[in-house]
DNA sequence: AAACGTCTTTCTAGCGCTGTACATTGACGG
DNA sequence: CCGTCAATGTACAGCGCTAGAAAGACGTTT
């Protein structure tokens, strides 16, 4: 590996090492020959700064850490992505922290954070709450995404989960739904998340009149696709009628879809489906996926953004930035009552 | 940040540095009540080794990274979630490296690891070719992943795309398919992956006494479903007559369903699918998705083998591995020819 | 009681790079 | 012809931690 020091470029250039470090770093007070010599000692020995040793001297280490709950969620495979542009843009590097929604690994995430490891850390909770973030938030660069946890100190973007789910359920009502379900509450966890789509959810159905149905909460086991199939497959089999579903992402989405289609309802003439996310399975379900769309593109901006005014210094109060969202109408649910044969 | 440093302990504690250096390291030879009053101190103060020093002196830096083209794209996110999981459970932290398929991004990773970086690299390169990387290659831990590039002095790890190939076109062929198409070739950059399934499916069909049709190969602008769909709904549009397809990936497979659906056909009656990659997709499309399953848990435990064997000294020539792999057989291409009205 | 061994703990020299403080040089004006 | 200033270079003290050498403490053996 790197065996080729600074020192060795600069006895070889005959120069010292502070000359060489400039020359590496594009100092303009070099002379043009110096440098010139200086750089064909680099080329020649294929020197390489070692990055380590640069950031125990500097303090700054260049990375920020990722901490999601899994990588191969499609949301959060989506948010990875952007977040990795947007860290080479600003000169970052990304580490990757998998919690898969585990405390202690959640814990460990804000630990490193104390370790010198990385300048800020960007973390999606799912399971530590406002009290635990809290007591362990020593005030260095953090930005939480998502609704589990809004510590005051803390900074933290979200989208406004009430009114995308108000906005979702209204779009249901106005092409006529009256039954609509919501997928899914899960037994041992209801995040902040679910509670505040789900409170949207009723909202929008409390301003027009409809009357709450427990029967049409829909629980399922955990967050996947499979477990949004036998959540709905069960409703059907237990008689529950409905001819509308929000889901709170869309996994659970595609798996309505998928247990409505095996019971051989008609999406959206005999049920409409409201997904969430609007990841890129979206647009390529059958039907086609109508799904709350948060805007990643400003989530991942605004992190930053305040990420690197707490690297530069800021020690105030958390910010909190809401972050657009809007709604993506496709087939599953689209704008006006529609009994055309299109799916 | 990690204000408190190790001497701030061993002050505190009134020993010296390397006694508290012993503690955190669980040393065997520490009395018990100094260890104890040495704990004590370091709870007291909430010390945190700084990880970067550490590094630095031990010339170990506990870091591996990985490069890969796309985080979201599924069968990307999901061997990430693998290596990170395999990362994690071999003390590993993961840095991400999103190359976006372009060179100098390629060719910088390379550069990284020559920066005392990471401990190892695991990358799965598409436009640097065998050449481009033995040059680069300055025998520090790396391990290749795909059939991008295999340079004689490098690890590397990669399922047996022709025989996978194979089997895939075999499975329609058993079906009763005749004109099978395969989708989808690149214009600008004909992979060695694509051209290994491409390959495997021409001897496919060969071996059954099928003509080989150039009309039946497909291309396609660039690796996603929308570019998928255009090129079916083309090759429909032109009127190619086709009764199955060979996806190079599950993406094309997503593309190719909904062209076919939206043209009227039905799969598998009309015209049978086989993806590839098997990502979590397949299973929820409608229909469901055959796909071919590269055995991702066994690559990623392939890679890390061999990336550690690297780091722990191992400087001979190169290892290839082959990984099984299977086919996902499910609703858009099943065993018999099949006529009932499940999709 | 002296000599010896085994534990424990301290001392200290780096790891490779950065940045401050200081030395040197040459150009230029007085 | 010297003093001054800006432009270039050099020297070297850390950044925080590790690990091997050296020293100290304590009990045992002869």
């Amino acid at each position: 590996m790197a065996r080729v020091r600074l020192i060795d470029v600069a006895e070889l250039a005959g120069v010292s090492m502070k000359t060489v470090s400039n020359v590496v770093h594009d100092y303009p007070h070099v002379a043009p020959a110096l440098r010139q010599k200086v750089q064909a000692a680099i080329d020649q020995l294929g020197y390489r700064p070692n990055l380590t040793a640069r950031r125990l001297a500097t303090g700054k280490t260049g990375m920020v850490a990722l901490a999601i709950p899994e990588i191969d969620h499609p949301y959060f495979s989506e948010l990875s992505r952007h977040i990795a542009e947007e860290a080479t843009r600003r000169g970052y590097r990304v580490i990757i922290e998998q919690t898969l929604s585990d405390p202690a690994a959640e814990r460990a995430v804000l630990n490193d954070r104390e370790a010198g490891l990385v300048d800020g850390v960007i973390f999606h909770p799912v399971r530590m709450e406002t009290l635990d973030i809290a007591k362990l938030d020593a005030g260095a660069p953090l930005v939480l995404l998502g609704e589990a946890a809004m510590p005051v100190m803390t900074d933290h973007v979200m989208i406004d989960n009430v009114s995308a789910a108000l906005d979702a359920t209204r779009h249901l009502l106005a092409s006529g739904c009256r039954r609509i379900a919501f997928l899914g509450v899960i037994a041992a966890d209801i995040t902040g998340s679910t509670n505040q789509r789900l409170l949207g959810y009723q909202r929008a159905l409390l301003e027009a009149g409809v009357q709450l149905d427990p029967e049409l909460i829909f629980t399922a086991s955990e967050f996947t696709a499979e477990a949004g199939v036998r959540s709905v497959a069960e409703a059907i089999e237990r008689g529950v009628r409905f001819d509308g579903v929000v889901c709170r992402d869309d996994r659970f989405a595609i798996g309505a879809l998928k247990a409505l289609h095996d019971s051989g309802r008609s999406v959206p003439e005999d049920v409409a489906v409201v997904g969430w996310d609007n990841t890129f399975l979206a647009a390529y379900t059958s039907p086609t996926l109508t799904s709350v769309a948060p805007n990643k593109t400003a989530i991942v901006a605004a992190a930053f953004d305040l990420l690197e005014e707490r690297i530069a210094g800021y020690r105030g109060v958390g910010r909190h930035v809401i972050v657009g969202h809007s709604l993506e109408v496709r087939e599953s649910a689209p704008v006006a009552p529609d009994d055309s044969d299109l799916a």
